[in-house]
RNA sequence: GCGAGCUUGGCGGAAUGGUAGACGCACGAGACUUAAAAUCUUGCGCCCGCAAGGGCGUGCGGGUUCGAGUCCCGCAGCUCGCACCA
């Protein structure tokens, strides 16, 4: 077949060849320090976890964060735009087990991987600054972060409830714990006591709440996510003594303290509920084999998700009763409950059956006695009564000695007076949020750099003994962490008393990696963890992308550890992330092998409404639209597409048609909606560098054609820009769409007055917005329209003419009654007579005015004319 | 249960309270071609009508307004998050 026209766009030689380019002239290099003479910006994604493959849902982050940082760039920005890896968790450690490949090997050949996908999707990354959070360069800095912390009084150390599987010999996270067994053992897990490193998180909890109203460039939903989790109550402490206590029991355990937010409440009292890890309980269980084996029950039922949700109200009485601190001669119950959770509060609660359908619920159960204390508006007092349904809304007390008439504000305050004036009470602020235990029992973390000596006790690694290095020499041949097998490792002097002692052999949570590393990347080489004048420069983060998935526990731990940081010197902020976007997910449809097998998309082949199997021709059932998945086999690989299609052609996909925070659906017919797009604006842009001159100055004349060319231009030059500020990407896409075809049509009227000049402006004008999104063909097109002048990369974003920016002539809309019945065409700003006779000269309004009445003439410039007549 | 978000053609989606459906995908018709692909032209919310034009239409029901996809009230459905948080 011969080839006729010319070679289209070749984006295997064009990509590399630019890429290289941009690397060779530091592109995208910026100082430690931002420079002064231009305004500074940060953009950010989420850096990866490096499992071994580049995946779609990284494409499309990264193309966002690449798309704003190279238009900010162009803005006239310093713009810092960094990428590393945070490259310590359990799955390296896994792949030791299963396939015998050190932690170290495997994570660092992944990243080698990745690295390279990343290279070939021309994003413009700040390589210089690249760091890997499990290279002692990093953690031995996070090291000393911790030690600054723990010398502030911003560390702790105690026991704690784990998941303890016995077979692994492993600690589990919460998600690991399925169904009360470990998720990789099957195990049945045990609650065990372990000694702890706890960030005093809890510390910051009012000032991490506060900071939330300062982020007005979060989503709400991520800011609301995090308001709950920080969980502010406001309520009180009672202390219940109790009443006649048997012989023998500790003179610590003669009361109960509750936390309740319904202070008003308390003379609706029915019984007290404590946890079933209540030290309270505890001491029953000691005595009571009953109460013991019903602990036990609840522990069980504790860790198993889906009982929580159905289980129902159990409990079991003690024996032990209360006296009620407003009326000492009444005595209540007290009960062990399994709705009571040790970890809020106080692991306590006085249940008040008709103001919480909980207690209410408890006491139906257990046929408690109770009386109703709070007057719902419009009920009446000698009638009202609570049967299936508490009331937990606001009303007037009765039935509750000293508080009644008073409604429910006032009597949670006069409640608290008496119970402080008593001093069996007193107003607090609870909070749900818990601090932060960062103690893993894991080879692949970084080490906690602390010696347990048997008589100094917990002893800091002194600062020149730092970075404690992770051995390279463990194996992972038994179960259990490979630091506490290690034979030498774990055996140092005490740096105190010189007397032998052993290291801690946990690791930091992974969490604590990623809740520095935008610091980290203000300064990646510096001797020291930060430098002032990079991370007060730098800092904060302009605009973070990532995805929603870490709306809570990233960035509450990112917003936590930066205060902590400030206090212990180390930046001079509070808030690491001005601006915040989470990007929706990757989807694609799933297929299904006659036997139920999923299959990849490559393996099948769309026909018409079906599909069939690429091999076989046998039916495939296509099923949802769901999140790429590799158990699905949903899964389209970023190399594959940049093989077949280019980079550019990727990125410009995953920034069509879906608003970026709105999860997106990829298919192949899109894929090649956007190759076959590049190519058209390839041509069209090629066809005016061969065929229109190059004209230096705006011609004194121009055609209509040229005039509304321009225009075009120029109005698109600002609507990409609005829309990129606004992250309506897709939008940006659409308009340039409409640019391109508008260049592609006036071939039609190539040759008019001006037009040379018009078609070159938008050509040129094309390269630099389409620059952020597929920089690679921008270059090209640039260099074949302009050849010999400056790379695309290091242009200004164009400028608009305000006076090509309103159009020659508005249509109007013609309104009777609000419906459209007409459009005229008018010149802009038209006297509003003129437009006004006009449109009522038009022969359809005319028509339909004929022999009615005028009462109101509505005329808003430019836009529309409404008609109001009477009858 | 609590909270947040969403609901617009066959599909993804656009729309400072002012012509609903930009732009794209899919689909139809045509041109080029021996043919196909590619490319180009063109049509495309539903209904009536030859047309001009008209009726209906942004999940459902109300309201505010000259005018509502947009603002307010109520309801339904979907998605996500949290969840016995006292």
């Amino acid at each position: 077949m011969t080839e006729i026209s010319p070679a289209p766009y070749d984006f295997r030689t064009a990509e590399p060849r630019w890429q290289a380019e941009w690397e060779r002239a530091g592109a995208f290099d910026v100082p430690d320090v931002p420079p002064a003479d231009r305004p500074k910006y940060y953009v950010l994604e989420m850096f990866p976890y490096p499992s071994g493959q580049l995946h779609m849902g990284h494409v499309r982050n990264y193309t966002l964060g690449d798309v704003v940082a190279r238009y900010k760039r162009a803005r006239g920005y310093s713009v810092l735009h960094p990428m590393g890896w945070d490259a310590f968790g359990l799955p390296a450690e896994n792949a030791a087990r299963e396939r015998g490949v050190h932690p170290r090997i495997w994570t660092l050949d992944n990243i080698a991987t990745m690295r390279g996908t990343l290279k070939r999707l021309g994003f413009s990354f700040n390589w210089d600054r690249e760091i890997a959070t499990c290279l002692p360069d990093y953690y031995g800095k996070q090291q000393k972060l911790f030690l600054d912390m723990l010398q502030a009084g911003l560390v702790e150390r105690r026991e704690s409830w784990v998941n303890w599987d016995p077979v692994d010999h492993t600690v589990l996270a919460n998600e690991q714990v399925v169904d009360g067994c470990g998720w990789r053992s099957g195990a049945l897990i045990e609650k065990k006591q372990l000694s702890q490193w706890f960030l005093r998180i809890t510390k910051f909890a009012p000032d991490l709440l506060d900071g939330l109203s300062h982020l007005p460039r979060w989503p709400d939903r991520v800011r609301t996510m995090q308001e709950r989790w920080i969980g502010r109550s406001v309520g009180a402490r009672v202390r219940f003594a109790l009443h006649s206590p048997p012989a023998g029991f500790d003179t610590d355990l003669d009361s109960v303290e509750v936390f309740t937010t319904r202070p008003d409440t308390l003379f609706g009292m029915a019984f007290i509920a404590v946890a079933a890890d209540h030290p309270l309980a505890a001491r029953v269980a000691q005595t009571n084999p009953e109460a013991a084996a019903f602990i036990a029950e609840c522990r069980r039922l504790g860790t198993s998700e889906e009982a929580i949700e159905t289980a129902e109200k159990r409990g079991f009485d003690t024996g032990l009763r209360v006296s009620h601190p407003f009326a000492p001669d009444q005595t209540f119950p007290v009960w062990i409950a399994n709705f009571v959770l040790m970890e809020y509060g106080t692991g306590a609660i006085f249940g008040c059956p008709c103001g919480d359908q909980r207690d209410l619920d408890f006491a139906h159960a257990y046929h408690l006695p109770f009386r109703p204390v709070v007057l719902p508006p419009g009920e009446d007092a000698t009638n009202f009564t609570i049967t299936g349904k508490a009331w937990d809304g606001d009303g007037t007390l009765f039935n509750s000695g000293f508080l009644d008439g008073l409604d429910t504000v006032q009597a949670k305050a006069e409640a608290i007076t008496r119970l402080e004036g008593m001093g069996v009470g007193r107003g607090v602020v609870n909070w749900r949020l818990r601090d932060w235990g960062i103690s893993r029992q894991r080879y692949w973390g970084c080490p906690i750099p602390v010696i347990h000596c048997a008589s100094c006790g917990a002893v800091p690694v002194p600062d020149d003994q730092l970075p404690v290095v992770l051995p390279e020499d463990v194996t992972f041949d038994r179960p259990g962490n490979p630091l506490e097998h290690h034979p030498t490792w774990k055996h140092v002097a005490c740096p105190r008393c010189g007397a032998d002692a052993t290291r801690e052999t946990d690791t930091f949570d992974t969490f604590v990696d990623s809740s520095w590393y935008f610091t980290r990347f203000t300064a990646p080489h510096a001797a020291a963890p930060t430098v002032r004048a990079a991370a007060d420069g730098w800092l904060p983060v302009d605009q973070y992308i990532g995805g929603i998935e870490h709306a809570i526990l990233h960035l509450l731990y990112a917003r936590f550890f930066t205060r902590a940081m400030r206090e212990t010197g180390h930046v001079g902020l509070d808030e690491p992330f001005d601006g915040l976007f989470t990007q929706g997910m990757v989807n694609h449809e799933s297929y299904r092998d006659a036997d139920g097998s999923w299959l990849y998309p490559d393996e099948v082949e769309r026909r018409g409404d079906g599909a069939v199997r690429r091999d076989t021709g046998m039916p495939v059932t296509v099923g949802r639209v769901e999140k790429m998945s590799k158990s699905k086999r949903n899964t389209v690989a970023p190399v594959a597409i940049i093989e077949r299609f280019g980079a550019d052609t990727a990125r410009w996909f995953v920034l069509s048609d879906s608003p970026p925070d709105r999860d997106m659906e990829w298919t192949e017919a899109g894929v090649s909606g956007a190759a076959r797009f590049l190519q058209r604006l390839f041509r069209t842009v090629r066809t005016v560098a061969e065929t229109v001159p190059d004209v230096a100055a705006r011609p004194e004349t121009l055609s209509d054609a040229a005039d509304t060319l321009r225009r075009i231009t120029h109005r698109t030059i600002a609507s990409v820009g609005d829309a990129l500020d606004g992250f309506a990407i897709n939008v940006a896409v659409a308009r340039l769409h409409e640019l391109t075809s508008a260049l592609a049509d006036s071939e039609r009227t190539a040759g008019q007055d001006g037009m040379d000049f018009a078609r070159r402006e938008a050509a040129r004008t094309l390269c630099l917005l389409t620059a952020p999104m597929v920089p690679h063909q921008a270059e090209e097109m640039l260099s074949i329209l302009e050849p010999g002048q400056a790379p695309a990369v290091q242009r200004a974003w164009p400028e608009t003419d305000p006076a090509l920016l309103v159009a020659r002539q508005v249509t109007i809309a013609i309104q009777i009654m609000g419906k459209l019945r007409a459009t005229i065409d008018a010149p802009p700003d038209a006297p509003a007579a003129d437009i006004l006779a006009q449109a009522e000269a038009e022969p359809n309004i005319a028509r339909l005015l004929d022999g009615r009445k005028i009462v109101k003439r509505i005329h808003v410039p430019n836009r529309i004319v409404n008609f109001v007549i009477a009858g």
